[in-house]
DNA sequence: TCTATTTATTCGTGTATAATCATATTATGA
DNA sequence: TCATAATATGATTATACACGAATAAATAGA
C-alpha cells in the first residue's frame, strides 16, 4: 500500500520546477528537440531551431547553467549533447501526449 | 533503426511548451503534487500548499484552463483532481530524477 | 431572508526573463 | 599578424505573469 502522504520541501519543489522550466520556453524546446536527435553545433541548431544565433546561443547559456545540456568545443565550433537522461524520458513522454492528443 | 529526423510544428512545440510551463511554478507544482496523493478541495489544498487562498485559486483557474486539473462542485467546497494521466507520469519521472540525484 | 463559509474574480503592481543589437571572445587559415 | 568564422556576452527593452487586496458569487444552515 502506497498510499501515505509524501512532502516535499520547497527545495525539492523548486528543483523539480527548474527542470520544467527549462522545458517550458520554446526556443529551449526546440534545442532539446534538435539533440533528441544528436549531438549538434551552434549553428546547425541555430538553422533547425529557426533562431537567430544570439538568442539560440543566449538559450543555451540557460541549459547549460542548469544541466540539460554540455558543450564540447571541437575546433571553432562548440558541439551541444543532453546532458540528462531524466529529461529525455520526460520530453518523450511529453511528445507521447501530443500525438494521444490528435 | 530509428534515427530519422523528426521536425515539430510551432503548434506543436509551444503545446509542449504549454504542459512543462504548468509544472514550472511552485505553487502550481505543489498542487500537482497535492493531488497525486488524492482528489482536494480548495481550503485542503490552500493548507497543504502553504499558499493564501487568492493564490491558490489564481493557480487553479490556470490549472484548470490548461485541463491539468477538474473542478467538482461538492455543497461549498470545490473539490479538484488530476485531470491528464500523461502528466502524473511526467511528473513522477522528474520526481524520480530529483531522488537520483540525492 | 440573513449570515457564515467557501471559492472565484478583478485590478494593480512588482519581478522575471526572452529577444535584439552591438560587441567581445576564441579559433582557423593565409 | 590579419581576416574570417563561430560562439558568447552585456545592456536594454518589452512582455508575461504571480501575488496581494478587495470584492463578488455560490452554497448551506438557522
Amino acid at each position: 500500500m502506497n498510499n501515505y502522504i509524501h512532502t516535499y520541501s520547497q527545495e525539492e519543489v523548486e528543483e523539480v520546477c527548474t527542470i520544467f522550466r527549462m522545458l517550458a520556453e520554446p526556443t529551449r524546446m526546440k534545442i532539446v528537440l534538435a539533440l533528441l536527435e544528436g549531438d549538434m553545433c551552434v549553428h546547425h541548431l541555430t538553422e533547425r531551431c529557426a533562431g537567430t544565433q544570439s538568442a539560440i546561443s543566449h538559450q543555451l547559456r540557460i541549459l547549460r547553467d542548469n544541466k540539460i545540456v554540455k558543450a564540447k568545443r571541437l575546433g571553432q565550433s562548440v558541439e551541444y549533447s543532453l546532458a540528462d537522461a531524466h529529461v529525455q524520458s520526460i520530453v518523450k513522454i511529453a511528445l507521447e501526449h501530443l500525438h494521444c492528443e490528435g
